[in-house]
RNA sequence: GCCACCGUAGCUCAGCGGGUAGAGCAGCUGAUUUGUAAUCAGCGGGUCGGGGGUUCGAAUCCCUUCGGUGGCUCCA
């Protein structure tokens, strides 16, 4: 990782130059230790990588001269790792300070800050943060230098023991080297690996952010811990930036906008985790389903409509009552028998493949279904329109012969890059989940299909990870997690080869021999959702829909009644020629108006007074404040239509 | 499901060392006839999430239940 700048590379061009290779952008530069001491010092850093392993700064005096250093500090990635899982240390140090009776479990770094779990009785409050953290700062000013020790475990043991510490006893009875290292701060003493920034005072920008509940070791059987959350940067600046960014997404929280735009309810009388869709929220999604089936049509689908419930045999059979029973209701009694309600599309597509005899000609087969499931979820994990009960995927199943897998895979990965990227999606994150320890099918169909998988993503270029032993237990899968404008990966869609059901349902095709051949099925959600999809959309506009999308895609307001008739008659038109609009003749300043129609996130504003009747014309301002000159009615029908066209 | 916090008018929130409720916005009515992010005035609206308890008296204290929020676990 390089971390200086170029200037600073060509200043310490003139020092002195020793055995020590200083790694600088691509180059390496030759540096007497006490220049490269300096040197680290000028550049505020906090590691050192020798040899390409990150060690503490310190190891700076027994360097001999024959290795490679790179410098880290907390501008680059690993440096602000390092940065942060030392203010956890400092946190548990000043937790300990105040509340002695704590003890201390783990804290690492994370994504964007880091968190250190305690147990505690009573809960951590607010108060509580405040005090830790006004603690922390003294910690941070006094300049406490992290020394490193290395220990026998047993030692170790005997020390943790003295210092009452449970929580480290039983980490340290499972680390299998007979040495460990301890690294002690002001008086605080913590098992860990390393390494630490030299001393407290290099810590600029922290902040305590929240406390939560979480399980010791992440294992619901265990202890409930208290974990406090908390971030840190290399600048106040940078602090703020995020501190910022958490902002922007709390004004952009998708349910916040739901109730300002009015586009869905969740109520309690009619359950938690059930989706009312009100107009505004209503016509986005008729608008999202219209394109989606129209597109499906285009790519050689066919439409299919499944009821909600069907028989519980049908879901015995498909395996769903082994695997899935969990996440099932209960069933419901019907003339004496049990029907359920539907967790998944797949058995009803199953059914229509069964429909008839198939034969090898007809495939591949695709049937495609806004399909609306109900699942059970635990109450704490409900989330707006992320994480429901009921909901509508945007399902299909494609059955195919093994030949044809590798070349379905790829149409649907480019579908669903078409689809996403409609909605200005075009950054992802892809994954490739591989054969877990439970599966069902041959090793073979395993092989092949993962490897059909893999080869579809490469001939398309598209880069991915390895989810080892993450795929489901009926097959391999590709997840694709999209990004939002704030970068924000939010999982949707999803591709999964299905060797089990084919197989339950025993389906099958009349191959070229003549003789009968069992179909591979692909199930596939491009969306996911449409709540979940609906939900990252409206923040990922943040509301603000482009027009072939918006509810209400232009607002024709009058200045005052005496232009009540000609914005009514601009109105009739737009709507005559297909618009969603509104026609706000309020009897209101137009400033009022502008300011509603802006509130409301409305792409267009059409506003008519004296002068626009006069010339027969009509002036445009945009939802971004732009002010189109007063132009010609059929003008703006023109504009209009080409945004529309565009899905812009 | 677990831990913590929260639940007052349609919305956002104030009131909470106990004495049966307020504001702004929205709504309705009227005045105003308006030129690019809020014209003025009046009116209506809540058994303070539900249930139970303590008390002469509960939005306020306690218990319980439902729901929400942040996490944890889970996400076939």
């Amino acid at each position: 990782m390089i971390i200086v700048s170029l200037l600073e590379y060509y200043r310490f061009k003139n020092l002195r130059r020793f055995g020590i290779k200083v790694k600088i952008k691509n180059d390496f530069i030759e540096l007497m230790p006490e220049d490269l001491e300096r040197f680290s010092k000028e550049n505020q850093a906090i590691a050192l990588k020798i040899n390409g392993e990150i060690k503490d700064l310190f190891y700076i005096s027994s360097l001999n001269g024959s290795e490679e250093i790179e410098i880290i500090t907390s501008q680059s990635k690993e440096g602000l790792e390092i940065l942060r899982h030392s203010v956890a240390h400092i946190m548990a140090h000043a937790v300990k300070d105040l509340f002695p009776e704590v003890k201390v479990t783990i804290g690492p770094a994370i994504e964007d800050g880091f968190y250190y779990d305690f147990d505690r009785d009573i809960p951590f409050t607010e108060e509580d943060l405040q005090k830790i953290e006004k603690r922390m700062h003294e910690i941070v000013k006094s300049k406490q230098p992290f020394i490193r020790k290395e220990i026998s475990k047993d030692e170790a043991i005997k020390l943790f023991e003295s210092l009452g510490e449970s929580y480290k006893i039983e980490i340290l009875k499972e680390i299998e080297d007979q040495k460990v290292s301890i690294y002690e701060e002001g008086g605080f003493i913590d098992l860990c690996r390393g390494p630490h920034i030299p001393h407290t005072g290099m810590v600029k920008a922290f902040k305590l952010l929240s406390v939560a509940g979480a399980y010791w070791r992440g294992d619901e059987r265990n202890k409930m811990l208290q974990r406090i959350y908390g971030t840190a940067f290399s600048t106040k600046e940078e602090l703020q930036d995020y501190l910022n960014f958490l902002e922007e997404v709390k004004k952009r929280d998708h349910r916040r906008l739901g109730k300002q735009l009015k586009l869905f309810e969740i109520t309690e009388e009619v359950g938690p985790g059930l989706i009312i869709w009100l107009p505004n929220g209503a016509i986005v999604r008729k608008i999202i389903e219209d394109f989606w089936k129209d597109e499906h049509l285009k790519a050689g689908y066919q439409l299919l409509y499944t009821p909600h419930i069907a028989r519980l045999d049908l879901w015995k059979k498909s395996g769903h009552l082994d695997f899935y029973r969990d996440n099932m209701y209960s069933p419901m009694e019907i003339d004496q028998i049990s029907y359920q309600i539907k967790p998944m599309n797949c058995p009803f597509h199953i059914q229509a493949y069964k429909s008839e005899l198939r034969s090898y000609r007809e495939l591949p087969l695709r049937f495609a279904e806004l399909g609306t499931v109900y699942r059970y979820e635990r109450s704490g994990v409900l989330h707006g329109l992320l994480r429901v009960r009921g909901f509508t995927q945007d399902d299909a199943h494609i059955f195919c012969t093994e030949e044809q897998l590798e070349e379905e895979i790829q149409k649907v990965l480019d579908f669903t890059i078409f689809i996403l990227s409609t909605f200005g999606f075009n950054d992802y994150d892809i994954y490739i989940s591989t054969r877990p320890e439970k599966y069902v099918g041959s090793l073979e169909n395993w092989e092949n299909a993962t490897f059909a998988l893999e080869e579809a993503l490469k001939k398309r270029n598209l880069p991915y990870q390895i989810d080892p032993g993450e795929g489901v237990f009926y097959g391999p899968k590709i997840d694709i997690k999209i990004k939002d404008v704030l970068n924000r990966s939010w999982q949707c869609s999803t591709i999964q080869v299905d060797f089990n059901i084919p197989e339950r349902f025993d389906i099958k095709y009349r191959g070229k021999d003549g003789k009968e051949h069992r179909p591979i099925m692909i199930h596939r959600a491009l969306m996911g959702s449409l709540e979940r999809f609906m939900g990252v959309l409206i923040e990922h506009y943040a509301g603000a829909f482009p027009i072939w999308l918006a509810p209400i895609q232009i607002e024709v307001m009058s200045i005052s009644e005496k232009h009540v008739n000609y914005a009514k008659k601009v109105y009739d038109h737009l709507v005559f020629n297909g618009f969603r609009a509104k026609l706000n003749i309020e009897n209101e300043k137009i400033g009022y108006k502008i300011r509603q129609a802006i509130l409301n996130k409305v792409p267009y504003i059409v506003i008519v007074g004296e002068k626009e009747i006069k010339n027969n014309t009509i002036t445009v301002r945009k939802r971004d404040g732009e002010n189109l000159e007063s132009i010609d009615f059929e003008k703006l029908i023109e504009i209009l239509m080409k945004d529309i066209k565009d899905k812009k």
